[in-house]
DNA sequence: ATAAAAACTGACTGAGCGCTCAGTTTATAT
DNA sequence: ATATAAACTGAGCGCTCAGTCAGTTTTTAT
């Protein structure tokens, strides 16, 4: 059993759930079994604590959905963004705290200090509208999307509205599930050629 | 000059700007230049200094839309949606440390805990979301919007779409008001009889 | 002018925090 | 078996914080 990797686990969970200022190393330590010092040995600080979790979740998100895309194959430009739509709605599920950490505001917070912090946020946004962005692209390539639309403005568009949906689940106003018809439907008409 | 006033005031903008964890009472004593026991004699505590903020600014909303709405005249849904739209938008410019304090998490966690504070939110998210739906509907009856959208449901993802915006803007990832065309353009595609 | 109430003050408290460090245990190499 | 390095420990330090309270000043009412 890897204590670091345990350390980094709990972390997550407990920076998530509570936020980073909430989460005291004691109850980390409480929690792994691990000496506070012991914490302080792998992660030097608190924060170094926070960015090798950020720098994790950055890999992570970029492995995944490379994986995917290679995996995958997409018959129309418009398909592939339905299936982007819904990957990205199962993957804020099965790595559903990592996902409320990013919607927390402490990164972004550190992130105007740090220079790492900003690099690993850059990282995640990048990888995630470039493929709503591919998938924009394709569709205007084979007729399926319409060519009015443009690729990188609208990839934000559409990528915030998913992501809105996750924040709505996360911050248990809605139930979000009971909007996927409706986003897929959005998705379709913003992008209809 | 009311001092009271002055606290909520400053309390407000460090609490956005900072996080309500992060910012120490002391801050806020020395920049209003009131006594740390002054906060505490009009507040209780700290906490109850944050929900005095949130209520003051579930007024604020609801007062602002509804004069909105009452002042404004559309000649059809789909034109009373977009104006809606900008409208959100020109607010979260001028009352800008209160939509970031929304944003931030404390409120969401706080609110499990804490019935009061779980109606403020609820009475704001509410507030909002109502005058898409009503959008929506104002449309649909007239003929200017699709009758297949589902009214709450749309107006909850147009929302979520719009405030995503804001939140591109104060985490400063992108400059969203370059968004604002392609927005107004993804709405109408939307809700296009 | 006087009394009562409201507003305000700042030194103080006790708890909790991130982090250090001198020392111990465990793993690795020869 | 021995030496070296890596992993781990937890008591303790210095500091910050939210909240208190006994006392002072200001406002209001009569």
């Amino acid at each position: 059993m890897n204590k670091k990797q345990l350390i980094l686990d709990v972390a997550t969970g407990l920076f998530s759930q509570k936020g980073f200022t909430e989460t005291p190393i004691s109850e980390i330590s409480k929690i792994t079994g691990a000496a506070e010092g012991t914490i302080f040995y792998h992660f030097k600080t608190k924060e170094g604590l926070f960015l090798a979790i950020l720098e994790d979740f950055k890999n992570s998100i970029v492995t995944e959905f490379q994986r995917y895309i290679e995996e995958q194959k997409f018959d129309s430009g418009i398909r592939m963004m339905e299936d982007i739509v819904s990957f990205y709605l199962y993957l804020s599920g099965s790595m559903e705290d990592r996902f409320l950490l990013l919607h927390r505001h402490y990164a972004y917070d550190l992130s105007a200090s740090n220079t790492r912090c900003r690099e690993y946020l850059e990282a995640i946004y990048n990888c995630l509208i470039d493929i709503f962005e591919k998938a924009i692209t394709t569709g205007q390539e084979d007729g399926s999307i319409d060519r009015n639309v443009h690729p990188r403005k609208t990839a934000m568009i559409i990528f915030g509205m998913v992501d809105a949906l996750v924040r709505f689940n996360t911050f248990n106003l809605y139930n979000a599930g009971a909007l996927y018809d409706e986003l897929i439907n959005s998705c379709r008409r913003i992008l209809k050629a």
